[in-house]
DNA sequence: GCAAGGTC
C-alpha cells in the first residue's frame, strides 16, 4: 500500500511468523479543526483553546491504510523506532493505529543505538515497553509550536502584512524556533552598527637572521600585544629604540600533537562545508540524504560524535581501498601503519552513528560534480578521524630589551598522517629555524603602529549554526530548515555568506522588544526544553497543565500586544513602507 | 495562508 514501507514476512518455523515493515517519519500530527480556518473571523484566544485534533498525516495516508491491513491477527508487535524523544512518539503514533485494530495485540519496544549484528541481537533478548512520558514530552512540543504559531502569525500577518515588500499580503509567521534564528542576525546587526572601534598602538619588531646559511625574516609581536594611550606607546618605543640590552633570552621546542578531528555529525557537516565550499547548509542537506538514499553513506541526521564499540568500521576503511584518490592512505590505515583508532567526541543521540562513508560510488552516472565533492569530503574527514594525529615541533624565540619581550613562534611538520589527505583548517609548516639563544640583538627593524578595534563580523552560516547549537535552537535535522526559513519569509537575506537582517525582520523584533517582548530571544524556547525534559523523565506527570502554563505565559503576551497594536503600527510605519496607498 | 519535528 505505501510504496517506500514495503512489507516483509520471515517464517521462523512453521507456526512463527515476524512480519517487518517500516514508516516515515512521524504518521500522525496535530491539526486545528475545521472550524478555525477562517483567519480573519476567528478569535485568536479560541485558537488556544481549541481541543486539537491528532490524525493521520497526508504524506503518510498508504503508510497507515498498509499497518492497519497487516496487523490482524498477529500476537505481539515490536516497535523498533530511533530511540529518542521523536522516535518514541512515532511508536505511539503506530502503537495507537496498531491498537485500535487489534486490540489485543502484547506491544514491546527494542532499545538499539545502531543497526549492528550485536545491538539487533541485545535489543531483541531485552525488550521493554514504550515509554509514554518520552512521547508525551513532544505531544506538549507540538501543541504548543502549533498554537503559538498560529496566533501570532496570525495576529502579525493581519495586521502588518502591508509593511512586507514584494508580494501583498505575505505571510509573516512567527515560530519558537525561526524567531530566536532571526534574533540571532538582529543581535549581531545592532553590535555591528553600535560599534565604537577604539584606537590602540602596538610595537612589531622584525629582524633578519642567518639560519640554517640562508637570511630569513623572523617576526616578533609584542608580549603586551597592544595599549590604549598613544603617548605611554610611544615612551616606550623610544627607549627601547636606545636600548643596546637587547638579547635572544629564550628558545624552546616542544613537540606537539595536531589532533585528528572528531567523528562527523550533521551540525559538523553543515559548518564544515559550508566555509569549505560555500555550501548553503540546506543544500548539505539534500545531497547528503540523496547519497543516503543511494547507499553511499550512513544515516545523515545525527548529533552523535562517537562511534560505538559495536561497529565494525573496518568494512568501510576496506571500500576506501577502491576509491582512486584515496586508496593508499586507506591501505595504510588497514595495514595498522596509520590506524589512530576514532576519536571520541562528546554528543551521542544514541539513535544514530556519525556520518560515515559505507560504499564507494564507482563513477555512479547519477551523481552530479558536487555530490562526489561532498561523498570525498565526508570520505576524507572519516579516514582522517581513524588515523593517527600529527606530530609538529613547536618554537618560540624570546627576545628581551630589558623590561620590554617579544616573541617569535612557529610550527615544523614532523608527521603529517591524517593531514596527508585532510586539511581543513590549512595547518602547515611556518618554520623560524634555530637563533642562538643568549646572543645580542640591536632594535633595528622595530616599528610603532597604529590600529583600532575591530566590529565583529556580520554571521556567517557557519557561526549561526553554531550559535543555534549552543542555544538549542532547532534540531540537527531542522536547523538549516530555520535559516532557509527566515529567508523565505523575508526577515533575513544571505549576501556572501553573510546574514543581516531586512527591514522588516528587524523591526518586527524591535516593534515587540519596545514593548519588553523579547520574542528573538531562545529563552522562551529554552524553557519550553526544560519542561520537556522533566516530562520525558517522568518527574511531572501532569503534561496538560505544563502545557497551559506556557500557552497562558504566550497568551498574555499576545492580549498585550494585540492592545498595542496600533502603538506597534505606528512604529512600524515610521520605519517601513507600507504596500497600501 | 500558521509551527517544528520526523522522513522519501
Amino acid at each position: 500500500y505505501s510504496k517506500f514501507n514495503p512489507v516483509m514476512n520471515f517464517y521462523r518455523n512453521d507456526n512463527e511468523i515476524y512480519t517487518v515493515t517500516s514508516v516515515s517519519g512521524h504518521v500522525k500530527g496535530y491539526k486545528f479543526p475545521e472550524k478555525y480556518s477562517d483567519w480573519a473571523n476567528t478569535p485568536l484566544d479560541e485558537l488556544f483553546d481549541a481541543q486539537l485534533e491528532k490524525d493521520i498525516l497526508p504524506s503518510s495516508k498508504f503508510t497507515a491504510t498498509s499497518l492497519k491491513r497487516i496487523c490482524k491477527d498477529y500476537d505481539e508487535l515490536i516497535l523498533w523506532l530511533d530511540c529518542d524523544r521523536e522516535g518514541e512518539n512515532i511508536a505511539f503514533d503506530v502503537l495507537d493505529i496498531i491498537q485500535n485494530e487489534n486490540p489485543s495485540i502484547d506491544i514491546y519496544r527494542a532499545k538499539f543505538s545502531a543497526v549492528t549484528p550485536k545491538d539487533v541481537t541485545n535489543a531483541m533478548n531485552s525488550l521493554e515497553r514504550p515509554n509514554k512520558n518520552l512521547s508525551n514530552a513532544v505531544n506538549m512540543r507540538q501543541e504548543i509550536d502549533l498554537k503559538l504559531g498560529a496566533t501570532f502569525t496570525r495576529f502579525q500577518t493581519l495586521n502588518f502584512s502591508k509593511y512586507s515588500p514584494g508580494i501583498r499580503n505575505q505571510v509573516l509567521s512567527y515560530g519558537p524556533c525561526q524567531f530566536p534564528t532571526l534574533g540571532l542576525v538582529v543581535d549581531r546587526f545592532k553590535e555591528i552598527n553600535s560599534f565604537v572601534p577604539e584606537q590602540f598602538w602596538s610595537l612589531k619588531l622584525t629582524k633578519r637572521f642567518k639560519i640554517d646559511g640562508k637570511m630569513k625574516t623572523v617576526k616578533f609581536h609584542w608580549k603586551k600585544e597592544r595599549i590604549y594611550d598613544e603617548q605611554e606607546c610611544e615612551a616606550i618605543f623610544e627607549e627601547i629604540k636606545n636600548n643596546k640590552n637587547g638579547v635572544i633570552s629564550s628558545i624552546t621546542k616542544e613537540k606537539k600533537f595536531r589532533r585528528r578531528p572528531e567523528p562527523l555529525n550533521t551540525i559538523g557537516l553543515q559548518k564544515l562545508l559550508s566555509r569549505e565550499f560555500n555550501l548553503d547548509s540546506k543544500v548539505t542537506m539534500e545531497i547528503a540524504e540523496k547519497l543516503y538514499n543511494m547507499g553511499y553513506i550512513s544515516y545523515p541526521r545525527t548529533e552523535t560524535t562517537i562511534f560505538s564499540k559495536t561497529i565494525n568500521l573496518r568494512p568501510y576503511i576496506q571500500e576506501q581501498m577502491k576509491h582512486p584518490e584515496y586508496s593508499e592512505f586507506a591501505e595504510k590505515i588497514n595495514s595498522g601503519e596509520l590506524w589512530g583508532g576514532p576519536v571520541k567526541g562528546k554528543l551521542d543521540d544514541k539513535a544514530h552513528p556519525p556520518i560515515h562513508p559505507v560504499k564507494y560510488h564507482s563513477d555512479d552516472p547519477k551523481l552530479e560534480p558536487l555530490h562526489v565533492k561532498v561523498y570525498d569530503f565526508i570520505v576524507k574527514h572519516f579516514l582522517a578521524c581513524v588515523s593517527k594525529d600529527a606530530v609538529y615541533n613547536h618554537t618560540k624565540i624570546t627576545a628581551k630589551f630589558d623590561e620590554e619581550e617579544f616573541i617569535a613562534s612557529g610550527n615544523e611538520i614532523l608527521e603529517q598522517n591524517y593531514l596527508e589527505i585532510y586539511n581543513p583548517y590549512k595547518f602547515s609548516d611556518s618554520m623560524i629555524g634555530d637563533v642562538e639563544e643568549g646572543r645580542s640583538i640591536t632594535p633595528a627593524g622595530l616599528k610603532m603602529e597604529e590600529s583600532s578595534t575591530q566590529p565583529p563580523p556580520f554571521l556567517s552560516e557557519s557561526a549561526l549554526i553554531t550559535l543555534m547549537d549552543k542555544h538549542g535552537i532547532g534540531t540537527d535535522a531542522t536547523i538549516h530548515e530555520h535559516i532557509s526559513k527566515i529567508q523565505m519569509r523575508g526577515y533575513a537575506i544571505k549576501e556572501f555568506n553573510m546574514f543581516k537582517p531586512t527591514p522588516i525582520g528587524y523591526h518586527l523584533l524591535e516593534a515587540y522588544s519596545n514593548f519588553g517582548f523579547e520574542l528573538g530571544k531562545p529563552e522562551i524556547r529554552a524553557d519550553m526544553e526544560r519542561d520537556m525534559k522533566k516530562i520525558a523523565e517522568g518527574e511531572v506527570k501532569d503534561v496538560q497543565k505544563i502545557v497551559d502554563k506556557h500557552l497562558n505565559k504566550m497568551r498574555k503576551v499576545l492580549h498585550e500586544v494585540e492592545n498595542k497594536k496600533d502603538k506597534m503600527e505606528k512604529y512600524l510605519g515610521k520605519h517601513l513602507v507600507s504596500t497600501e496607498n
